[in-house]
DNA sequence: GATTGGAATGTTATCGATAACTCCAAAATA
DNA sequence: TATTTTGGAGTTATCGATAACATTCCAATC
């Protein structure tokens, strides 16, 4: 590999010279400046960044842990990031927990050896907390993504899960569902307990009772198993409407729902969190809150940047994204 | 940051003790072994990988890049490198050049300056040849994915769209179709060639003339710009079927058809490559040549690892992945 | 002609780790 | 007892870049 010093002495100058040339720092005659670019270009020289990271300590690399990288609500979301970071001159190094603890640990550890200068977290639940307090405990720049971790404080980019769960569900209530599930993510991620929050809240306002029956647990994934799905639908007063908390639990449950030859929606609406991305719009099917993933991502690398920059420190900022409800056809009226 | 010298300070002993202790090189007394572990764990040591890559000269960090994040097969096979990676301590550094050459110049630029062990390169088009020349020229270890750049010869995983274009397109002839129009990708992508080859091999086949008034040229992204699209309906004999050259070009077409009020598949069957991921579950809906995205990962880390570690030098190997053709609903018997 | 000042460039130390070599003392061998 | 071996360390140089300080050189000023 061609250093500094094979362009420093073809050049006849001194290492430092061409480091000036590379960075545009201190006065270099304008003759040594072509020189040194000229030879650079001849022997195909490229910096070398860990080199350069070493003695700057600083890696302009970001890193972006997202839980599931086959969800279009987080494929989008890296985008946004991706965009936001290139234009601010960083790299982005991606991870994917896969909602799973053991993974995000893993990853902190690679966060930590790599240097990165600054971490965008979409914490895989709860137990987040200990790996957040690493990044701290080691001065890395956090940024919280989608879920918050109860006990640690730092600038967030939030959703507004409750809001949009209880939208969702009064959207159903005004459908005249009176039976409505929730099929929810594990309640260890801060979203699922705002979103069960939000279905709470809108059944209240509508004087109808709250029945833990209608309530099962999953994770945010697409579930194989569906056996806690007939609990419900054998109920004496099964459900008309189901609320799933994501995308992909909406999937799982309409696949099972036509494993059983339920039809969706003319024996049961079903509603859910995030929309499905590119592939929505050609079967304009689920109602969903949809949520600005896009914009996620851009606002916490906005956030994460400005704090790099300026570790001063003011206090932690929270930002609440609305979602937006769509309507489509996966919901209607109860028969 | 703590550092093997603060270690060594602390526990009374060289630098390269603690080098030893944590690598599991040379010899150390059980002793001192116990002590350097213990105070690592106290001051919360974290190996600088700069550092540790300036001297070894290797990263351990494998560069993936891919044409489009938000297409789900490029996520699936991303999927498919990160785990392969990860199980043999390799980092992943994604990029996405988003089917662009520019982007992807400077993602490769940033691979060399990152000192990358290996590339796993999804090439935006032909005019990728330049970039991967100069990977080559850094002697960058290097594979490619999905599609081959003419003039460049490297160890690929590839899919074979020759083969599955001819299927999909003599499904739709075998449903009575003779007017089958192609939507292709761009042609300076090989994936695009072949796929217009498979097609022109189905229709010679069956000895149907080839019309290139059937045949247009996009990108492989939900395109904006539709109008091409009526030149093709406004045929005297229109196509009563259409093969979009991937899954995205088949939403475009969908979406365009809906809103000319044109019903899929009751007056146009529609077919593509690339299934839609997740989300194509929950309503079965487009006839599909399926990829199995996740092993073009897989087995794409897999050859760049042999390739890195054993750099003698057999023969290029070229992984030809079969597609599987899943009929849905969007196809059926002419009317 | 001596002095000064700034533009242009060079020297040295440093970032954190490891390779290659050296050293020393205790144990094994002659 | 003298000599070799070897286990368990330490020293020094190095990777490629940059910061901080040092130096040269020439033109402007007295």
């Amino acid at each position: 590999m061609v250093t500094i010093y094979d362009i420093a002495k073809k050049a006849n100058v001194s290492a430092m010279t061409v480091s000036r040339v590379i960075n545009n720092t201190g006065r270099i005659s304008e003759k040594t400046r072509m020189k040194v670019k000229r030879i650079m270009e001849e022997m195909n020289y490229v910096p070398n960044s860990m080199a350069r990271s070493l003695v700057l300590q600083e890696t302009k690399i970001l890193s972006l842990l997202i839980t599931d990288i086959t969800n279009p609500f987080y494929t989008t979301l890296a985008r946004g990031a991706e965009d936001a970071a290139k234009r601010c001159g960083y790299k982005l190094l991606f991870g994917n927990s896969d909602e799973n603890l053991i993974k995000e640990k893993e990853y902190v550890d690679m966060m930590l050896t790599a240097r990165v200068d600054g971490v965008l977290f979409a914490p895989a639940g709860d137990g987040s907390l200990e790996h957040l307090n690493t990044l701290r405990k080691h001065n890395i720049p956090l940024v919280l993504l989608d879920r918050e971790v109860p006990g640690f404080e730092t600038d967030m980019v939030l959703g507004d899960s409750k809001d949009g769960a209880r939208k969702l569900v009064e959207h159903l209530i005004s459908l005249g569902h009176k039976r409505i599930a929730l099929i929810n993510g594990a309640l260890q991620v801060s979203t699922a307990r705002h979103r069960l929050a939000g279905y709470k809240e809108a059944l209240k306002l509508n004087d109808l009772p709250y029945d833990d029956r209608l309530v099962a647990e999953f994770g945010y994934k697409p579930f194989a198993d569906d056996s806690s799905l007939d609990e419900l639908l054998q109920l004496d007063d099964p459900p008309t409407a189901i609320f799933a908390a994501n995308n992909f639990l909406a999937i799982g449950v309409i696949r099972a729902l036509r494993a059983r030859g339920i039809p969706v929606p003319e024996q049961i609406s079903v509603v859910c969190f995030d929309d499905l991305g590119e592939s929505s719009v050609i079967d304009p099917f689920l109602t969903v809150a949809a949520q600005p993933a896009y914009q996620f991502g851009a606002l916490g690398i906005q956030l994460l940047i400005e704090r790099i920059q300026d570790k001063s420190g003011e206090d932690y900022r929270k930002i609440i994204l609305p979602p937006e409800l769509i309507v489509r056809s996966s919901s209607r009226e109860r028969s």
